[in-house]
DNA sequence: ACTAGTTCAAGATAATTTCCTAATCCAGTT
DNA sequence: AACTGGATTAGGAAATTATCTTGAACTAGT
């Protein structure tokens, strides 16, 4: 099963780090901090020390960025492209945890808030820049800036009520009902998975997530 | 679908308070302290902090403490007793979200942090006493005293890992086998609770459930 | 442009789980 | 202590979804 996959490696340390102008540096954080000043208000001196613990990094499609076994040591925020979460079984099937596109952050959160080993693969499903952040650089941050600590908090409560969201689904919904539900919501994500994946994420079989596809187009 | 249940009652309002002695109150204090206690460190001063903003309350067996379309305005820690909480669909079919016995929080989780209309019904299986402390006096504490920021931030953090290792079980396990691993991690939710609650917080039906323990006795 | 490997579609069959009905069992109430 | 309604158990028919197979259509890399 392993080999299907192209070699892991691990990103921060075989990735050259994306340099190019100020100009061109500073828009490059401008994604990330708009998405914590959706949480809390920062100023020129919060700004200047988050910038300070996030490294930029190229990942290629198909590449690892997290493997079971290894202690997942960072989050990942999304700036361009797309990745998943996945679990792989004793019997070699896996199951989707996660998607990220941009804007995005994605990790193994278990291995990250317990830094213990991983269990998940977080694949890049295209050519990708992602911002990292380490786990003890935004402990230490969070310890020194409150307004941090509060950001992720917030976050992490939004991504608890999101996982009950699809508990619900999971528990509630048909097939059908699970995969308009995530068309409703994501549609921009559905056009760019595979469909294995997407089938993965939704608790369903490949096969059976394109006969519901069809159903619903021959339908409408 | 509501006449089902007993009629709804505001826990806070229609509730004495609980008061005994001092020292009894001081005890009442003790667990939910020592919970916060296991991530963060307090001194005398968060103590007081945090205790001027919780109020004990007695429920009755089967009474809702939250209901759909009312806003949860509380976070609820069980002193003693149990919960469960659950959406009722259109069809009147219930699935259970969350138990919580002793030493757990629970609340409309989604209702509670964007204080927005509840969608699930919070009922007490047993006589309880529980601990709520509410929306605003959480967020001002937090503001106040980063300690507590930090607390929530790292029980919001759990409780997101761990509502990301229930999505994995309906993912990819069977019916017995979530059975058995919702067996092994809350041997003692099982005794407390129907049946019919914990076969859809398991994502099966009743007799399905009473099949598959069934299977499993006469197995061993 | 060619080739190898992925991905998607479609049908037949099989497995799992629900749905329905009825019979017991149990707890709370009178 | 008997009553009553809800909860659990049981069994078989029915529905949903998975599995297996094959072939066609794409896609990426050479």
């Amino acid at each position: 099963m392993f080999m299907m996959h192209s070699t892991l490696r691990d990103a921060t340390t075989t990735n050259k780090r994306s340099c190019g102008t100020l100009k061109e540096t500073l828009k490059n954080y401008e994604n990330i901090l708009n998405n914590i000043k959706r949480y809390v208000p920062l100023n020129e001196e919060d700004e200047q020390q988050f910038i300070s613990i996030v490294r930029t990094t190229k990942i290629k499609r198909r590449q690892f960025i997290v493997q079971p076994n290894f202690t997942c040591s960072h989050q990942t925020y999304v700036l361009k492209g797309a990745f998943r979460s996945y679990f792989v079984n004793d019997e070699g099937m896996e199951y989707t945890i996660q998607f990220a596109i941009e804007d995005w952050f994605i990790s193994d959160f278990n291995s990250y808030v317990n830094q213990s080993p991983a269990s998940l693969f977080v694949e890049a499903l295209e050519d990708s820049t992602v911002q990292q952040i380490a786990y003890e650089d935004v402990e230490s941050l969070c310890d020194k800036n409150p307004k941090f600590e509060r950001f992720f908090r917030l976050v992490a409560q939004k991504s608890f009520t999101f996982s009950q969201r699809r508990v619900l689904s999971n528990l509630g919904k048909s097939a059908e009902e699970r995969y308009l539900e995530f068309f409703n919501l994501y549609p921009s994500i559905i056009q760019r998975v595979p469909q294995y994946a997407l089938a993965s994420y939704l608790g369903m079989s490949p096969e059976f997530l394109s006969k519901v596809r069809k159903r619903l187009t021959t339908k409408s």
